[in-house]
DNA sequence: CTCCTGGACGGTAACGTTTCCAAGTTTTAC
DNA sequence: GTAAAACTTGGAAACGTTACCGTCCAGGAG
């Protein structure tokens, strides 16, 4: 018995000009009623409206988007990782935006290196959406200046093309973690750097001029440069520093995935160091507050980096802002947990569990 | 000096007709080119490819879509809060296999009431999706019968409706969590559980089928059946059957959100217990191994859902799979860590490490 | 009563692509 | 050398929508 699945029954789905006919009205009044029904007599949109119910009708929003000038109502999405939740949050906060403007948001897939970036893009241009928000690889964007669609960019700056950007205050974020470890006396403060996006540049210089506020100076062994962004590399950089003969006493990790892959290497060191050293990361992660030492994080509203993207893209895809490009810069904040602490190393004056 | 932005140079982008122009001929020809090149003469197809280069010609996607019949070359993608890994997991994956045949995955905004997803899905829709994969909130999916586009149904089948479903073995899984738990000699499990989607029904029934093998008769009142999801719930539920007279011995936490709050409720609790309970939870999650105490928990390859959800609406997009609706089990595993060992406290039943 | 104004409506041309069909050209077979 | 077959190519129709341009009618002004 080759059974074979009902194949679809193709039923096409009806059109203005089935819904035309069906109220025995003109095609434009149909379009008209569709979209808002000024200048249509009430009792005709009735007539309308009521065709549209029983046949189901519903508009076709590709053929609605190939009119000239007109974009599709879609936004595009343009980032690495998703399961990073940071991306996640992101991605989450601005599908959550373009909803209520009745957008749809399109993720192109996105592999890691910028060629593959560039073609992602382009085939969602392709798709004449309405706009883009990306959080740029590193490369060069220039090519995007002649898209003719609005481009907003997130969390980092592209090279190559002067468009809206939104971002957390890195280098402010940066100090403020630096700054909360040498309060604590810590002199020899390890930071470890994912390679080298703007971001991570940003907080570096936030890390040090930290140390130059102090008068203190920076031990340039202490600034490990990773080859990968990697939670395994921040590990392996970890405990590489760590068994030094003389090793920090404090740790800024400059992304959520090392801050895990530090807190990795310590814990598998653990009596084997003379003494723990404080820890301090950059963005937020869950379950942080519930590791065996609560984890000290700077962190920023990274919902609201997403909302604010979609919102501004909202308004230039519209048409209503057409002021110069803008520079969204939202602030960072210190969540203390105790792990920048500073470490009572000998005696154990550490909370009972 | 009232600065305006440069609005868009509006340069409308090149069509086909600006190609075969440039090239010297006829539409039709250009069009066969960019799909393919077949029935082109070699020459006359270089000098088609030569005028696209120097034009910069991208195919409208959105015209192509318009033509009878032919969907758009975007799958949609329609699930709850992304900013859960689970989701997010399955997000990246989906969009991974999608990309790979040059589609486009859509995010329809979700709210969290099945009218919104329904509102969102019909949304979809309009934009000519090529198929559907949902992740199924609770109420009747039979509006989607006549969408007129292949649906794959994600994580847990939807009711009203025949189509492909492909998720996890919640059953085995509930069943081997459970068994895990009393071959360690725990005859008191409580298992705490989310509103009753399907999977969690099956988690259940895994639980109880464990039991009776055992031959132990579950207690139902530590069957606790949550209001919400979330950790916040699960960490409050915890705190009160703990501190029941006769608390549980052990805690099968249904959820990844649900284990956190179990975890954080143990820890707040800490020395007003008499012993600590061992906890095991459904679904991985990241910084699961470094907590005090890491967590087992059963687990499951999410990605390979995504990547198989994909594949599946693919092969039914293009029509080259018309077998009868598929039925997709993904087998669940136990990872050990710990968590799920007796406590040492009362009798030393346990295993030495 | 005529003229004019304005609102309501119908019809049609686009949008950019694919898919036919017919016409033209070459190759193959006899 | 001719007929048939195969291959190329150009042109036009169609997809579903919106924008525009008329037409029609009612009602008010003159």
């Amino acid at each position: 018995m080759p059974e074979t699945f009902p194949t679809k029954p193709e039923v096409p789905r009806p059109t203005m000009i089935d819904v035309a006919r069906r109220a025995g009205v003109g095609l434009g009044t149909v379009s008209r009623v569709v979209n808002g029904g000024h200048g249509v007599r009430d009792e005709t949109a009735q007539r309308v409206r009521a065709a549209i119910d029983e046949l189901g009708f519903q508009r076709n929003e590709v053929a609605r988007a190939l009119r000239p000038g007109k974009k599709s109502t879609s936004l595009a999405l343009v980032l690495g990782d998703l399961t990073n939740p940071f991306y996640a949050t992101i991605a989450k906060a601005s599908l959550e935006i373009a909803g209520q403007s009745g957008f749809a948001v399109v993720l192109g897939s996105v592999d890691e290196d910028p060629e593959g970036e560039k073609r992602a893009i382009q085939e969602l241009v392709s798709r004449q959406v309405a706009g883009l928000m990306i959080v740029p690889d590193q490369g060069d964007h220039a090519f995007l200046e002649g898209a003719g669609v609005p481009v907003v960019f997130v969390d980092r700056p592209a090279t190559g093309i002067d468009a809206d950007i939104v971002m957390v205050d890195n280098e402010g974020g940066g100090r403020l973690a630096t700054e909360h470890l040498l309060a604590q006396g810590h002199e020899r403060i390890a930071i470890i750097l994912a390679p080298s996006y703007y971001t991570i540049g940003r907080r570096l210089r936030g890390f040090r001029r930290a140390h130059r506020a102090a008068g203190i100076e920076v031990d340039e062994s202490l600034v490990i440069q990773l080859p990968e962004g990697n939670a395994e590399a921040a590990e392996k950089a970890t405990h590489e520093v760590m068994l030094r003969p003389d090793p920090p006493t404090a740790i800024f990790a400059s992304t959520n995935f090392l801050t895990e892959g530090v807190l990795r290497a310590l814990g598998e060191l653990g009596s084997e160091l003379r003494s723990e050293p404080a820890v301090v990361g950059f963005d937020d992660f869950r379950l942080a507050d519930m590791l065996p030492t609560p984890v000290t994080v700077v962190a920023s509203d990274i919902a609201e980096l997403g909302r604010s993207a979609a919102r501004l893209l909202l308004d230039r895809a519209s048409g209503a802002d057409t002021r110069p490009p803008q520079r969204i810069v939202l602030p960072c904040g210190l969540i203390e947990r105790g792990s920048g602490e500073r470490a009572p190393d000998s005696a154990a004056k550490r909370k009972p569990r």
